[in-house]
Order: structure tokens, then sequence, then C-alpha cells
DNA sequence: AAAAAATGATAGTAATACTATTATTTAAAT
DNA sequence: ATTTAAATAATAGTATTACTATCATTTTTT
């Protein structure tokens, strides 16, 4: 009856496949609403397990704790970027228009047409944007990077890496430059709602053309 | 018998002014040292008092909570590369200069000869580079922000954006740009030591000079 | 020496982050 | 359709966290 693509994410972040069951779904869906909603901090599998009206437990029989939840969430949002630049910069080989697409692919991410019908990409941005970097900034970092649980982020920060060189193979921190349009993104999206003060650019109702515009701007700069 | 600066900090962010008193001193340099060897989240009350020898309800007259502890640290630390800056680029005319010189301020910010005894520099800057983003990633950053809790930062971010624009008074993004500079820095660090597919410079034993290159080299570009 | 302020000692509570066990329901296999 | 297996519910329990409260004692200030 699904019609929608299914994301591949690396086993080691669940006990059990929440795409598998219906109960594994809700988890996923309910989690984001609530995260979105309250933030990580606030967020418990208690109140999750009430938001679904299942018991406790069986959440943990899913995820070992919320911090893996959480960056099973960012997984499936840097898988679904993914998916949404080589989707759309199939059969483009100008590297210039190829950098203008997977800018716009990521910045309007949640824009686009949902295609797993329990994620709202929308509030998985939302959650990215201010609870994204919690993922790494802990002290098992190394170890979950280990077991590739930042993977699916490396891949997004090679595919600009490699275009920024086809732009510019002069360029001399194509890594560095990828990964700050993913942080800066993000960054700049959090202060404009937040610390104002901290921006230039203004999003509203989650707005972000000023944005693209922004990274646009310092990319032909960096790269001319 | 004190020689050091003493370090003015937003009164709402303690109840009672640790620099005031040996405990309080005790509180700062004791947490720093928590914090950096196990983290913010592994963090408690609890273990700080018990490394100070002092009771919990001590610490508490303090702090309200360690949040309120970590967002002071932070004021501590921007502060802190406020009066680098401005000692700095005292009498410094030229504004390619004065941006050489903020940069490698904030670069080196743990190098400089330490001020105030009870705070180890180094360590601070560990936490700011790993922890510094959870103090405005919550829920309550709108409630903090209007109380004040981040003026230091955006002071250092308005200092920054004026050299820019003295630079290039035609950039369009002054304040994006100065507020990415001081968070590329730490995500770089951080990236070279947990994640360094993320990052292509290196970074040993907190030696910064590839990353003080690479900002040099991204804002010679950007401001051309 | 008296008063005020700071800290210690102790206790207690609600919430968090789990783990464990057994019962019941649902789904799959034969 | 029946048996078996898997998933979930129901319930209970524990150690830790994040506090708050009270009163005694020590230290500092006047």
């Amino acid at each position: 009856m699904s019609i929608g693509i299914r994301i591949a994410l690396n086993n080691g972040l669940y006990l059990k496949d929440p795409q598998d069951s219906k109960l594994g779904k809700k988890i996923i869906q309910h989690s984001i609403n609530l995260i979105d909603d309250f933030g990580f901090e606030c967020f418990t599998f208690k109140k999750l397990s009430e938001s679904i009206q299942c018991t406790e437990a069986s959440i943990y029989r899913y995820f070992e704790n919320k911090h893996l939840l959480l960056l099973y969430l960012m997984n499936w949002y840097w898988e679904w970027v993914n998916y949404l630049i080589s989707i759309n910069t199939m059969n483009v080989n100008d590297p210039q228009k190829k950098l203008k697409i997977i800018i716009h692919s990521f910045v309007f991410a949640s824009n686009d047409n949902p295609v797993v019908e329990f994620v709202n990409e929308t509030k998985l941005q939302n959650i990215v944007i201010a609870e994204g970097g919690k993922t790494y900034h802990t002290k098992k970092v190394d170890h979950e990077n280990s077991k590739g649980f930042f993977n699916s982020y490396e891949v997004l920060v090679n595919s600009l890496s490699q275009v920024i060189l086809e732009i510019n193979p002069e360029f001399r921190y194509p890594y560095a430059l990828a990964t700050n349009m993913f942080e800066m993104t993000n960054n700049q999206i959090y202060f404009a709602k937040h610390l104002p003060r901290l921006t230039d650019i203004s999003v509203e109702e989650n707005e972000v053309n000023e944005l693209e515009e922004m990274l646009n701007y310092f990319l032909a700069k960096l790269l001319a």
C-alpha cells in the first residue's frame, strides 16, 4: 500500500527497524512532533509513549535512548537531502548549475513534496536546525563515528566538495567550505529566528530565499 | 593580592557573583575542569560539589542550574576575547591589519597569558568549541536573549563586522560573515579532532595555525 | 562582642532514564 | 484453522538527576 521510497539507514542506530512496523513509524512521527514542539531537552520516552499511547518499554525496544533516536532522525534527514540532490542533479553536467541545485536542494529540503508519509519534512528540518549539533557534540562522538553514524553527512559534504573542485580545482579547502555551507545554513536560519543581531538575513515563515541568495553570493566570491 | 582584571558579566547569569568569594572561584575553576573532561551532559552539581568538597546546596546559591553556569562560562569567554581584541587592536588603524589581529586573537585565545588565575583559558576554549552551541539551542533562547545573555557575543560579532565593512563597504552580509567566522572556527577545530572527513585542516595539540591560514584565505576572497 | 553573611549538614521530592518480568495480543507458518 | 512465534502491554522497580527546604555552624564584617 505504501508508495514512498524507503530510506536506508545504518542499522546500528536502532535495535529494531522503526520502518518495519506501525508502532515504529508512530515513534518516528511523534518524536518529530514532540522534539519540534518542546525541544530535545524536554523530550523523554515517557512523554513519547504517552503521545503514542504505548508503553515506555516498547519504545526502548526500538531505540537504546533518545540520543540515538535523534541521531536516527539526523541520518534520515541527511539521506533525504542526498536523495534530493541526486535526483535533482541527474543529467546536469555544468558544475555551476549543479552547485545552485545542491544549494537549493538543502535550503528548501523541507518544502519538497514529502515522500514518506510518517515524516514531516518541515518539522524534521526545524529539528536539524535547532538540535542537530547535539548529535556530535558528545563525548561519544569518536565511538559513534567509528560505527559510521555520520557517514551520511560525510557523503553529503563529499558531493558538495566535488562540485566545488569542479568549479575551481585550485580551491584549497573544499571540505571545510562544503561543511561550512551546511552548518551556516542551519545557523543563519536559527539566528534569523532567535538572535537576529547575529545575521543580516530574515527568515519569515520558513521563507529562506534570502538565505539561498546569501549562500550563492558567498560561493560565487569564494570560487571566483 | 589578585593582579588580574575582573571580567564584568551580566548579573542575571548568577544568583551570587562567583568572583566575590573563594568558593565561587572554585566553582568556576572546577566546573571548567569537569566539563572539559567529561562533557556537559555528564556534568552535575553533585559531581561538582564532590570535586570541590562542598555541598550541592552551596553551588545552588551561586547558579540556578548547570545551563546558566555554562552560559556564564560562555559569557566569560566572549568578554575575554573582546578584551583581547580591544587591547591588541589599540592604536591599529589599517583595517586589514585589524582583521588579521582579530582573527589571531580568537583563534589563539587559549594560548594567551592567562589573566585570571582561576580560569584555565585553554580548557575554557575547549568547552566553547564542544559545548558552546548548547547555550542557545534551547527553548529558552528568546527569553534569555531578552535578558541580554548573548550581548557579549553580539558585541564580538559587531566588532568584526565593522572591520569587514571598513575593508569592503559593499559587502552585503557583514554580520553573517562575522558570526560565521566564529562558528566556523569552533566547528572546524572540532571536526579536525573528531570528524576529520568534514574538514581539510588538521589540529594537533591545539596547534591552530592551519585554521588561522584558512580563515584568512576565506576572508581575503570574500572581501576582495 | 554582636550582627550578618556564608557555608555545611541533612533530608526530602518529583522526574528521568532506564531494566526486568510476566501476561496478552497480533501476525506468520503450517 | 491451529499452532507457534513475535510484538506489545502491564506492571514494578532502581539509581540518578535536579532540585528545594530547614536548621546548625562557621566565617566575616561592623
